[in-house]
DNA sequence: GTTTCAGCGTTTTTT
DNA sequence: ACGCTGAAAC
């Protein structure tokens, strides 16, 4: 059952019994190995639905539950899987009660929870405070990372935010008001469903219930999980001992999450007794492009040595790319993937990956204008659009009336109201949920003007149009009640007059909800799937149309971090200068740098038989700027001269270049495609 | 007192 | 293209 495997990776997936921990180097096989410790699991007879198995993203799960069931049959498909905020959501939700939440409650993405804070913070009256205080941004920053990190607020301030120390105290009583607000509107954010979860699992009651409930915890890229996910895996093997941690630690790149990789090295504490197995094998990628990633890696004051042994014969050296400047960057890259194309590459065999999502702004456009379709992955994401977040606010408020932070969004949507309007409207509506029959009352304090829309708004919450509110806020699924398919349309249409007014592409923006509104009618129940849906936020607006078709063809734009686990036979590798790659905000301390080298070292992995490695000379350091700023950029001090010396060197023609148009370069196109169309 | 709008600076990475 | 800031407009 296991010809596929080699003996490593045989005796990781069917080590008897006891915690067990996989250090997998990059290529070896790791998902391969973990789904099929799940299949021999299966085969020993543990029930699936007794297996749990975390992962860190959820396209990672969805993979591998389905090669577990390629191997395994559908059986596999009860195994509890999911990334630790959606296993968290359905465990939170299932034992709601025993924490005190009410049924229906909301999870706030980061975005979210940032508004709540921004509300606070001038509730607080900080907003008019002559002296600076964090914006809403850096307040979110600074309470998930206090959180995630398990580390009192002092320590945290000291050592990632100290020019926010001197308000130590105002901060601190914020960050408590936040926690108090949340409890009051009836929401969790992203951080709080990990408490609640690490919370359920130390109680003795729930927590030994929890325990029993799985005979097996797996957890996927173990070097990315933070000390409160090591508490959740510690609280749920507390009483039992079966557990298999899988990952690298030289491919730890989430620190800025709190996460360390100092947790998958504790393994073996946490876990007396556990067995370390190693997968040094790789499967991926030619030696050529090993002994550059190699060579990176080694670059590390601390690492622990590992060398990546090709397992496949052969393989081109990469290519390492000057370029004039950015312009010259985007033109080299579509050249050698259209190149690649000709000799029988399909473009979703290659990836380009960048260290930023806007690395890849002017290589867009030059897609664009060869008709060179991509996906892009990572970065400004569907879910943060405006316009996306106002029907979000809605659906949510469907099912928890009382969800202040979204009441504030829907009410400014009104013509002529603001912050202060929709705050008073708030306070009269009260501060419980089911307030809608308080409406007619707060109905008063808007602008007569806006009066009639929010009628319809509310009368489409109620669930009835043009009826009349219901009595108390309805909660959960009403089996009476419209389907979330026909509410989430009814929302939608109820909106639409204030999106068209508000945005001067009002059209456009409707045309984008449709993808969500159709989403939401595949969905049983509306307040979950909102809820799972700020959790696991579709990644393109193309993840939410669905698959798309077999016979299209498209190359993959992502960032670094949105690649991890995944591989590509052709990579490219963007903007490799000093100030991006490492990136200017992470070469403060020794440890950043460190982990900036790592995220190349990730990017280089990704390569099966191709990697191309892209310096341009020139970068603007203003992209849309009309002043020609424009500075000399030197190559990134992770390509040394052994790395450049494995690879081979393109320089750009000395030809002299036109100069650059300032403002919408290739705006003007001579164009004959057509013709031949 | 509030809203809105013009101008300006700006961002790392994500559950 | 976005959000924040300050000042005009309501």
């Amino acid at each position: 059952m296991f010809d596929d495997l080699n003996a490593e990776q045989r005796a990781a997936a069917t080590h008897p019994g006891g915690p067990l921990l996989v250090l997998a180097g990059a290529g070896t096989g790791k998902t391969t190995t973990l789904c099929a410790r799940v299949a021999w699991l299966l085969e020993e007879g543990v029930p699936a639905q007794r297996i749990l198995l975390l992962t860190f993203t959820r396209r990672a799960a969805r993979e591998m539950l389905q090669r577990a069931r390629a191997r395994s049959g559908p059986a596999a498909g009860r195994v509890v899987g999911g990334t630790f905020h959606s296993v968290a959501h359905r465990l939170v939700r299932r034992h709601g009660a025993a924490l005190g939440l009410p049924p229906g409650f909301g999870v706030l993405d980061a975005g979210d929870a940032a508004d709540l804070l921004d509300l606070l913070r001038s509730e607080h009256g900080h907003d008019a405070a002559r002296t600076r205080f964090p914006r809403k941004a850096t307040l979110w920053d600074v309470y998930s990372r206090t959180v995630n990190a398990q580390r009192p607020l002092d320590e945290v301030l000291a050592e990632r935010f100290p020019w926010c120390e001197e308000q130590r105290d105002p901060i601190a009583a914020l960050l408590k008001a936040y926690g108090a607000r949340k409890r009051a509107l009836g929401v969790l954010d992203l951080d709080d469903l990990l408490l609640h979860w690490r919370a359920l699992a130390r109680d003795d009651a729930v927590g030994a219930a929890m325990d029993d409930a799985f005979d097996h915890v797996l957890v996927d890229e173990y070097q990315d999980v933070n000390g409160l996910q090591v508490d959740i895996v510690r609280a749920l093997r507390a009483r039992s001992r079966e557990v298999t941690a899988v990952g690298d630690d030289f491919q730890a790149i989430y620190g800025f999450r709190a996460a360390s990789a100092e947790h998958i090295l504790a393994f073996p504490r946490h876990f007396p007794e556990a067995a370390v197995l190693k997968l040094e094998r790789n499967y991926r990628s030619g030696q050529p492009v090993l002994d550059v990633s190699n060579a990176v890696a080694a670059q590390a004051p601390r690492s622990y040595r590992k060398q990546l042994r090709a397992d496949r014969a052969g393989g081109r050296r990469p290519e390492l790319v000057f370029c004039r400047d950015e312009a010259g960057q985007a033109a080299e890259v579509c050249d050698r993937v259209l190149e690649a194309r000709e000799q029988g590459m399909a473009l979703r065999a290659q990836a380009v990956l960048a260290r930023t999502s806007h690395d890849s702004d002017l290589l867009e456009l030059e897609l664009a204008r060869r008709r060179i379709p991509f996906v892009k992955y990572g970065g400004l994401r569907y879910l943060e659009a405006a316009h996306v977040k106002d029907l979000v606010a809605v659906l949510r408020l469907a099912d928890n009336p009382a969800d202040d932070v979204s009441w504030f969004r829907v009410l400014q949507l009104l013509e002529g109201v603001g912050p202060a309007t929709a705050g008073r409207v708030l306070a009269a509506m009260g501060t419980r949920a089911g307030r809608l029959p308080r409406w007619p009352a707060a109905r008063e304090l808007l602008p007569p003007s806006a009066r009639e829309a929010a009628d319809v708004v509310v009368a489409a919450l109620a669930g009835s149009p043009g009826g009349q509110p219901a009595a108390e806020g309805p909660r959960g699924p009403d089996p009476a009640g419209p389907s979330p398919g026909i509410r989430a349309d009814g929302l939608r249409d109820a909106i639409a007059p204030l999106i068209r007014a508000r945005y001067a592409d009002g059209e456009g923006r409707l045309a984008d909800l449709d993808h969500l509104v159709a989403a939401a009618a595949q969905a049983p129940d509306l307040a979950r799937w909102v809820a799972e849906l700020v959790i696991d936020p579709p990644q393109s607006a193309q993840d939410l149309a669905g698959p798309p078709h077999l016979d299209e063809d498209w190359l993959t734009l992502s960032t670094v971090h949105s690649a991890k686990g995944l591989e590509w036979e052709a990579v490219h590798v963007l903007a490799l200068y000093d100030g991006n790659f490492p990136a200017c905000m992470a070469a403060g301390t020794s440890e950043e740098v460190d982990e900036e080298r790592r995220l190349l070292y990730v990017a280089m992995t990704r390569a099966r038989q191709a990697l191309h490695l892209y310096v341009p000379l020139r970068f603007h350091h203003r992209p849309r700027g009309r002043d020609d700023a424009n500075g000399v950029a030197k190559a990134s001090r992770f390509l040394t001269e052994e790395v450049q010396g494995l690879c081979e060197v393109a320089r750009p023609a000395e030809e002299v270049s036109a100069p650059r148009l300032p403002i919408g370069g290739g705006r003007i196109a001579v164009e004959v495609d057509a013709l031949f169309d």
